[in-house]
DNA sequence: CAGATCATGTAATTTGTTACATGATTGT
DNA sequence: ACAATCATGTAACAAATTACATGATCTG
């Protein structure tokens, strides 16, 4: 099995809930978790082959007669222990990378207002994704009471919320630090 | 010239401050965007020869008879510009990866201590990050009289800062919530 | 004298992205 | 009629990680 291909396990994952088509676990992404693991079908089909060779899925053809024939993914036993064991794992070292960092880093080769410019779009970007994460609280807080498993969902959506706003406080106190230098500059 | 290959530029950037050889630069990102923008020796050789062969940079060997030869790295204006034009391209979408997020989505799979502990590893982690971070800050406080690159420095910092105390308090709110559900279903 | 640091690289593998390819159905 | 959605995939390419390979010098 493969060590580091963590993509493989959020397909499992999302077939613990529920057998799924190759493109209904797209959807369930899309819908879920892809703020912070995101996969396209490019990923999908292949890493469902996979899964099937290995005998953590099975898979079971439903031929359409007007719509096209999908084929019905299902975890099997052994791929929910799989899964398990994974999620037992601990969390290593988590890298991220910010190009918007990046760019500021060297900020210094541009005129500051375009810099200004770039964190104030960082900003407006961040706001729309508090909202969604904002929309998806709603939604849930319905669902909450049923099952454990919308309570894990919603931390997974505290944890944006807390990210982006953090992003957005940032941005403030940045174009803040960046105007005021650029005051300092011109004066002299 | 790449697309994408943004450790291509982060390479340029620190050769935009000075004449390094690879061994340095990556010295340099360990010692500063490592955090947001990471990069073995097998990014950084390979990338140095892409940037010669683009006439971005020059290189100059300095033979050394005690110390093994060194391979200098000198940015052309051609590089400067190159660099500007991309550091002037706005920011795309930028995806994130969080492996904690995507265990405890599956959460519910496991008994509820397991991800407490799990998330408290992510807040300790956080917590020496966090540290760093002010670490940092008052190497900086120094010598940000000096030049403008300090002032951008800076704001990376004041990010890094942010987004794990944002961690942080997130980890807490997150073991509170599990540990007040562990207690309701216990009751039960 | 052992381990860290200086110094350069290549090769293999894995992972992810993007483009290509096909075609029916459903909604506006 | 046109766009969006349903549905499956492959192939090419780009990027990043990891392991391998070498060897001197400096520090404790």
């Amino acid at each position: 099995m493969a060590k580091e291909n963590k993509t493989l396990y959020a397909i499992l994952g999302m077939l613990s809930h529920e057998e799924l088509t190759g493109y209904d676990i797209k959807k369930r992404i899309d819908n879920s978790i892809r703020f912070f693991w995101d996969a396209g079908f490019g990923q999908i089909y292949p890493n469902l082959k996979i899964l099937e060779k290995e005998g953590l899925v099975t898979k079971r053809v439903e031929t359409g007669e007007t719509r096209p024939n999908r084929i019905i993914y299902a975890i099997t036993e052994k791929g929910r222990e799989e899964l398990k064991k994974w999620l037992a794992t601990p969390v290593g070292e988590q890298h991220v990378r910010y190009e918007i960092l990046l760019k500021l880093f060297f900020g210094s080769l541009l005129p500051a207002e375009e810099n200004i410019k770039k964190i104030e779009e960082f900003r407006e970007t961040n706001r729309t994704y508090l909202e969604t994460m904002q929309g998806f609280k709603t939604c849930l807080s319905e669902a909450l009471k049923e099952s454990d498993d919308h309570l894990y969902y919603l931390l997974t959506i505290m944890l944006g919320e807390k990210i982006y706003k953090a992003h957005m406080e940032w941005a403030d106190e940045a174009v803040k630090l960046l105007q005021n230098e650029q005051a300092v500059n011109i004066k002299h």
